[in-house]
DNA sequence: GATGAATGAGCATTCATTCAT
DNA sequence: GATGAATGAATGCTCATTCAT
């Protein structure tokens, strides 16, 4: 309803970078150590060497530096999934279960190393985006980018896929490799993981892939 | 001087246990509208129709309403999928797989008709399990009492299985059903939902179950 | 301004009295372990195993309360100072500074043990004194009691006394004499309490009595 | 988590330490006319033409602001009482007693001087020493500064005194003298101040000095 | 641009007191 | 008489945000 105050500062020369970017980090560090709601804006200015005033020059409030923080990781994030160069998948071989299998195992790395923010941080980030609208939505439009190159990846190598619905597989394959690393990643369970992540891939194969005939 | 005054009244009148269940109404409205951090003790006092000092005499602070909300909810939701009857599988069938789809999609059933409160307040409950320790805690605790129930039901239908590692598969399966389940109750996905549940329980039975022979 | 209301009750029957009694026991052990402020009435009613209601039928407030436990320990220790038995002085005998060094013994002595209650709650007394207008004059018309006896016993005993102004002596000398007790009672200095008391009553009697011709 | 955020902020700036002059003389007025407990620290922001967010960023609460007035009393109490210079005394005279005279008088009087506080805020001072642990503890320091100083001049002066124990002496003469001089000028008492002061003048030389030869 | 002092609405919490049972 | 649940004004304190220097 009110009219946003868009007063936050763009900085052009380099002085005025490293400052966002030092409020940035400060940021960064206490909303992993104690938390988005527990940090204000007075502890992330005094993290970051830098008067409340110049927090909010650079900031209009709290959520805009979060959402900065949310758009920077998810860029990132995108680059090192979509942007990897893919396997060597030979479409001919006598084998395909075990081409398509590489090429799972190799996903679900691909999402694994990309999970590389502070566990604690991304909890940060997992909950803000069930709580906050705007958070919820930057991260639902990277979903869907993730879900979209899922399909042209079925597409692609639509020989090796035993199912028909590839939207739904798309949507279901992100949903839960997704939450299985966050599991893996965040709550460290208690069993070895690498067993957790083997299970993950072998029911993907399962499900996804034309059985070795 | 004591770290925590538990002066919280424990009602024993017909009266007393009127007002707290009151009190639990309006904060589970009022979390579902407008999520529990925005929500303030003076709302869900004036919600229940009751005075703030009332509030107070019944819970320490928000938090410990919270914390009892969720109690009462996986104390529900685990009567309800645990105890729940199970379907008539038939050991010695010829076809185990078909026998095993029954059982899949009984469990699956189970959890998704387990998660029976409003959305928008399950929302918040998944983001309050990331943000706070101590709900953290007891859905851990829930969530182990899952992953053993389902382990039991692996052992006794274990000639249908075909994987090995029961208990890693146990929490791959709760882990990835529950997410599953959450994104349709609470994203309300564009796709049809029943496409997503339907190729939720084609990968876990292709994961699961011995395949027919 | 407001008109007070004068509910208390003011029980006749035994069994009234002794509820009563129970809560002036109750307040009397919490203002002494945390203080007159500190305390509020729910405390003092659960202590003394009461209704809170049943203490608003005794005490129309809490100050009410204080006063009544004030007036208590006035209209005793009064009688302790007041009506004791003088010790047996010889105005004839050769030496009436060894006489009057008795009577001041004595007199010291009276206040000492006059101050039997807990040295916390006694502190307590002291402070709402000082804090409090009704206190105030409770306490204040206690002492001009205390100092006319004084004044009676000098002329009783004139002839050992070498000042004139009986009345400021009287002041004096009970104002002193009452903070050394209550120093020594209350702080319990680190020195020795008697090398305190015997400069005490030397001191008074240098001043008070004819020297030894 | 950490027991107690020292969040206070220390003025450097000019502006800093005025506001900071501004809510002490707003608290002490406040503490003189309506007392420390029944002043809140709204009261003291509104007094002191200052938000209620600037006091609570000078001080923590209510009572360390307190404390600060305090051990500002004392400080500078201290520096007129022990930093005054000493009257000239004649150590060879032929009337000792005369010379002592002067000196009691000069101490009565440097003590009776240095309680130049509001008679109100010095009893709510009193009062505070009483009830608080803190307050008590800094009075107590206070106290000790002064009798050592006492006992150092009795010894500077020791041909003049007549009593042995030094240190029992200085207790009692403090405690006396400061709680006579409380007396005048907390209650006025109805009789003469001055006559209060001769007779306590007149004890102490009694007690304390050779008698004249 | 940068600073940090100042603001004040907002929220959590307490407790003296009342009153229906 | 006794009970204890309910009341709500009062108060302490926080923190996002502004703005004079």
């Amino acid at each position: 309803m009110a009219a946003v105050k868009n007063k936050a500062r763009i900085p052009k020369q380099k002085r005025g970078i490293e400052t966002k970017e030092k409020i940035i980090k400060a940021a960064m560090a206490l909303f992993a150590e104690t938390g988005y709601h527990k940090t204000n804006a007075l502890e992330i200015a005094a993290r970051a060497k830098v008067a409340t005033g110049t927090f909010y020059s650079y900031f209009n409030n709290k959520k805009e530096l979060l959402i900065e923080i949310v758009r920077q990781f998810y860029k990132r994030t995108s680059e090192r999934v979509l942007l990897n160069y893919e396997p060597k998948i030979q479409k001919n071989k006598a084998d395909n279960y075990k081409e398509g299998e590489k090429l799972v195992h190799f996903m679900v790395q691909a999402l694994y190393l990309s999970h590389t923010i502070p566990p604690a941080l991304h909890k940060e980030f997992l909950a803000m985006k069930l709580l906050d609208k705007e958070i919820g939505e930057i991260t639902s439009a990277e979903e869907r980018n993730i879900t979209s190159y899922m399909i042209s990846m079925m597409q692609k190598y639509k020989d090796f896929i035993r199912i028909d619905d590839f939207e739904a597989a798309a949507i279901l394959l992100h949903s839960i490799a997704d939450e299985v690393i966050h599991q893996v990643r965040i709550f460290g369970m208690d069993i070895d993981n690498k067993r957790i992540l083997k299970e993950l891939e072998d029911m993907i194969c399962r499900y996804l892939l034309q059985p070795a005939s």
